[in-house]
DNA sequence: CTTGACGTTGACGTAAGCGTAAGCGGATAA
DNA sequence: TTATCCGCTTACGCTTACGTCAACGTCAAG
């Protein structure tokens, strides 16, 4: 099939702008083709896109996204560059890790407090006593 | 017990440095007492630095984490409070539902890479067969 | 043929999140 | 007493990730 895509195609299927894309190619995340002045992405540039922009909405930086992109080109270089991305990859992975955690932490609480507005609202704590309460953990 | 810590204590204890806690304050998102001119954090300070902490972590920014953590103490409010702290609190969730998706999804990936990585070395494909490779998603 | 949609390249602007002095006060150790 | 921490404020600097013009080309539709 070998779909290409114009910059706006891709802009609505994402929701990003235009700029976005032409920075992120000023950046060297992705690379598409010409045709004269104009852009035109492949289902690679396509894929490239999905991966920066789930990156990104985990915090990754740009200039680490970039980094784990190049490593999987560079998939078939020598030995050294190879261990080298095998151990990037790891990085990435105990930092998501830890980001995994952090979000399920947040995630009880957030529940739990919820709950607790929930269940204030069902007495009718709110039209009388103010209630001092606490941040979490003490 | 209600201890109180210093800047120095603080630092320490969570690797930030002085000037980003002073900056925090600055940005309203803790307001320790003072002793004169010296800040004085106490137990509830720590719990929100805790809170910031963790929001950076899983890509949050300031801004809403300080909104995040003025709903933890308007929680005492009227109804109409309430219930936009509650909406709020729905949002984070739901933003940081997805961000669990995207974060396993990309263990998946990473974890996937790795295998790969090592398959190959394994094998002693490196010495030779350069190989092309596509990056997922096509 | 002009209008409008879509594309391009600069280039400057900006908000966020601190880093990094500079300069000063107070307490403590040598 | 002097030196050395620890802390404070003021303030300019820097990076990231785009937003926002400006100014122009191009091609199809009316």
């Amino acid at each position: 099939m070998n779909r290409s895509f114009t910059i706006r195609q891709l802009t609505k299927e994402f929701a990003v702008t235009a700029r976005t894309l032409r920075f992120y190619e000023d950046e060297g995340l992705i690379a598409p083709e010409r045709r004269g002045q104009t852009r035109i992405y492949s289902a690679r540039d396509r894929a490239r896109i999905i991966l920066i922009l789930r990156g990104r909405r985990v915090g990754f930086a740009l200039a680490e996204i970039r980094e784990i992109l190049d490593l999987y080109d560079v998939h078939d270089g020598g030995v050294r560059q190879t261990m080298h991305a095998r151990k990037k990859f790891e990085e990435q992975l105990h930092k998501l890790e830890r980001q995994k955690i952090d979000i399920e932490e947040s995630l009880v609480e957030l529940r739990r407090a919820i709950t607790e507005i929930d269940a204030r609202m069902a007495r009718g704590i709110y039209t009388a006593q103010p209630q001092r309460q606490q941040v979490a953990a003490e």
